[in-house]
DNA sequence: GAGAGATACCTTGACAGGTGAGGTATATGT
DNA sequence: ACATATACCTCACCTGTCAAGGTATCTCTC
């Protein structure tokens, strides 16, 4: 089953964070790096990675720079700022919160269980 | 922590749904039950529960009949058809499918770990 | 009986994140 | 020459949320 974008919305620049908290890497590397950990069940759109990477770096949580490669295309990388960091274990919390939060909040409730 | 309503988004008529599930309910009851489920951290805007219904009534997931209180103010009860008892599963699955998802995009990885 | 507060519903305009659709450029394989 | 993959970028649009406003009823206090 594929995820609905609807469902990962707000989590979109705590992903990005996550994966950069590993070390530098580049918008598409980003990309593949996401779709593989879910097993193709995920992956950000273009237009919504790019915008991600921008308010990161606005809020500087990110900072970036061009690699220096000889062939292929140009590639802007990123590194992960000490904002980042903190922002990233922040925002983290808030979505382990907002995950229990929502659990609780779907469970249909015991209707005639046992507890 | 209050809740970011940001990261609850798109969950918003899975909620209301699952509160229905234990039978029929109005719109100020709901929010109530939803707040004393969250202990406080997290409650509907008005304008966000309104609109939810709304929308759900227009999809046929519920129906809504005026109660015939005769005293207080008027309360709109909205009722869980078929159709909404088969959404709300099927919008449960794809949270957990989503959060199953963003689980494993933020964890940091094993760095330095044994697997 | 005037006022405050709780209950209960509704609408409007604005905002923010996500996305479809378009663009640029380089390298490789056929 | 053409298709495909890599790699980046931007714009207009859509959708869910929400602040701010409104209506109406009941209860409690002064």
């Amino acid at each position: 089953m594929s995820v609905a974008s609807e469902l990962i919305r707000g989590n979109t620049e705590t992903i990005i964070l996550a994966q950069l908290m590993k070390g530098d890497g580049y918008g598409y590397m980003v990309n593949k790096a996401i779709l593989n950990l879910t097993g193709g069940r995920f992956e950000l759109k273009e237009a919504t990675l790019y915008t991600a990477f921008r308010r990161l770096e606005d809020a500087g949580c990110i900072v970036s720079y061009w690699g220096d490669e000889t062939t292929g295309a140009r590639r802007r990388y990123y590194s992960i700022t000490d904002l980042g960091k903190e922002s990233y274990r922040l925002r983290k919390k808030e979505w382990e919160t907002a995950e229990a939060v929502i659990d609780k909040l779907l469970a249909e409730g015991e209707i005639g269980g046992s507890k």
